[in-house]
DNA sequence: CTGACAGATTGATCTATATCACCACAAAAT
DNA sequence: ATTTTGTGGTGATATAGATCAATCTGTCAG
């Protein structure tokens, strides 16, 4: 699983411009000119990317693997706060804002990364209104998004947090019922606010109850709509 | 405090675009054009603004009063997202992604707000860069501070909650350490994900320990470096 | 003057889940 | 070969804070 090959190893590639997704919106001219501040990297299990407290002097946009970004207090508890897949930005609240990383980012798998200097960003944004707008549209779902799971966190209890959690995989991540998670059950927890005690707990009963089939990181989502019922009951 | 005089009674006054603030960047043309999408309301407390699951056609842009903006499950427990106040836009992510609004918005004090229709703020995005550049500026800020709430909810309990909320209203919103809150103890327990009878109790504690001075809405802060702490260690 | 109602407060329970203290197993390191 | 480390898992116990049930206040309408 965690095994290196010898490309994981190379850090600073020669950098492309994706040409789907939001990229598809520069000009010939700012993917030239973009590519200057642009730097691959390669990243394995446990690898930081950024930490938080840094200057925010780069946004990354993670090509292939899996990111988590998280907040850990010096004494308490880790929180996750989301993780991040191929297509998506990681950080650009905090570089848009100009300060300094507010979480740190790990990679959770094997992950390749464009790592796009700040003021490369924040120009293009002024610039090319189409690629703002995009931006805009996406830093826009995350807000919506982790507003969600504030309501989540705060008026659900753990069965429902824990059905969200399946959920989440299974429609945004995966996009299937049938999946394998790359994170441990701690990981698991803090991404909804718990221990791994009480999710290890929470799982199993699901299991039980015949909602899911699990064997070690692979979960199978049996019954959809009791998932679902869950998730909106809390 | 929330008597009605003529004016409070009057909805759609002639808009004026504010010279302050983010206003600023737009030039005299695009002030002009826009005035055209821009209505001015006045809502009293308890005056809903907009609800969840309408389309979400207009932005708010607060000129004077206090919104809370919140979602509200079929059954379960109010959650407040946010509060908004002068100089602050409501609902800018829900416009932005064209899509409906995710929370409800209402006045919890007597409010004037320039309602501008979605689409005219989109069009400003994407040809005014610096406009767009200083609005995604702000839309990042509240993604790092839904986030610390997020953070705070989930590992903190509730002592370090209610120095959070103290602490944001003395720093965020009135910039005093005495200040009169226009919320209901109710109101306040939504905003940090409790109940007002443990938010009642713990603020008697904070009173007791001669942390702060309490009578009805009214609170002074005695000890900010205690309040800081217990916001450290939750 | 008197209900009626919304908000604030207090006390007595109850319970979901954190915490603690383990064990088991596999992979990696020595 | 054996120790160590990381991860998954289980049971017992403790507790923060929700819930329930009153009471008390001030305010407004009739």
């Amino acid at each position: 699983m965690s095994k290196r090959n010898y490309r994981d190893l190379i850090k600073g590639n020669v950098p492309v411009i994706p040409e789907e997704g939001i990229f598809r919106l520069l000009s010939t001219e700012e993917r030239a000119s973009i590519l200057k501040s642009v730097t691959v990297m390669n990243f394995s299990r446990h690898d930081i990317i950024f930490r938080q407290l840094m200057p925010a002097d780069h946004v990354a946009y993670v090509t292939s693997g899996m990111v988590k970004i998280y907040r850990s207090g010096r004494s308490s508890r880790v929180v996750c706060i989301t993780l991040a897949g191929p297509g998506q930005f990681v950080a650009l609240p905090c570089a848009i804002d100009q300060g300094e990383y507010r979480f740190s980012a790990s990679a959770v798998e094997s992950t390749e990364a464009l790592m796009i200097r700040s003021d490369a960003i924040i120009s293009l944004i002024a610039e090319n209104g189409r690629f703002a707008g995009e931006l805009f549209k996406r830093v826009s779902r995350d807000i919506i998004e982790i507003s969600d799971k504030l309501v989540s966190l705060s008026v659900k209890q753990l069965p429902g947090r824990v059905a969200d959690l399946i959920r989440y995989f299974s429609e945004d991540v995966y996009n299937s019922d049938d999946f394998t998670v790359p994170l441990t059950r701690q990981e698991l927890a803090e991404l909804i606010g718990t221990t791994k005690e009480s999710l290890i707990r929470t799982l199993n009963e699901f299991r039980n109850d015949k909602l899911i089939e699990m064997e070690g990181r692979r979960i199978k989502i049996l019954a959809p709509d009791l998932i679902d019922i869950l998730c909106e009951l809390g």
